[in-house]
DNA sequence: TGTAAACCTGTGAGCTGGACACAGGTCAAG
DNA sequence: CTTGACCTGTGTCCAGCTCACAGGTTTACA
């Protein structure tokens, strides 16, 4: 199976295959006289299992490692335990941040409403911007 | 002023003030001997802004742009707003997503409390990723 | 005065997770 | 045989810094 058929069979584009192959993950073998690379079903189940991970927020690197300690016949599973915590510690705070920052957003976009445009002058670049820095929280 | 005193006296990295250096925010003088650059009063005003921007989510092409118009005696403020419509729609977008993220992780740590640890077997690298992703939602 | 260590500098590279550009290979239609 | 459509691997690029490195500068002390 070429890099195409893969990655629309499982709905991803074949640049993401490529990448995946480009950092180890995917290991097809390439055709000699081509040049193309090869993937297994082996290949298939792997990048199943990759967008799985993906989307309960593994970094590639961790499922790299998850595939190291799979590849050793070694449960994978203590492993995958520590690294969804980082995840998850990681992921809150990912949400604080923008949660906090929605806010801010907001708060600012209200407060221009009914402010008119002026030009830079002096210190001041743009006074939304230097006035709501300035703002009592 | 070079480059560490700009930093402390803003509570950046020199590093980040390099940084803002090189895209050209900012734009220091080069001593002729040393090679080292030297900031202004105007340098400075200028990271300020640059911080207050990034606090409200503006990217630095964004404060580019923002400069930009400053520099030529234009108003930024129609800029502002218009870039500001859009970082809103993306942080929108970037909180619901990180929303979903983290309530997925949380019943997947959840549902993986009371399962044991398995070895690798057939098509399955780890019964915790692959299962949880063919959960009934 | 020498000199060695501590500190500072600019520049180049590296990080994530792909997306995109490009030169060339492959294959079917005519 | 040739034209065009399609496909491939490889190299480069993106944000927003951070880090590594080689060399210049200042300070401490003999
Ligand atoms: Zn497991
Ligand atoms: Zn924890
Ligand atoms: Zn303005
Ligand atoms: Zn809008």
């Amino acid at each position: 199976m070429q890099v195409r058929q893969l990655a629309e069979m499982l709905g991803v584009s074949p640049d993401t295959v490529r990448y995946y192959t480009r950092i180890g993950l995917l290991e097809p073998k390439k055709s000699i006289d081509n040049g193309y690379k090869f993937y297994s079903p082996n290949d298939q189940n792997r990048l199943r299992f990759i967008l799985s991970a993906r989307d309960l927020g593994f970094s590639v690197d961790d499922i790299k490692q998850i595939f190291h300690k799979a590849d050793e016949g070694e449960s994978p599973c203590p492993t995958v335990r520590r690294l969804i915590d980082n995840r998850l510690h990681e992921t809150e705070q990912r949400f604080q941040d923008t949660l906090r920052l929605r806010a801010r957003m907001h708060v600012a976009v209200e407060s221009w409403g009914d402010k008119p445009d002026k030009r830079p002058s002096g210190n001041v670049i743009c006074h939304l911007i230097d006035d709501f820095n300035k703002m009592p929280e």
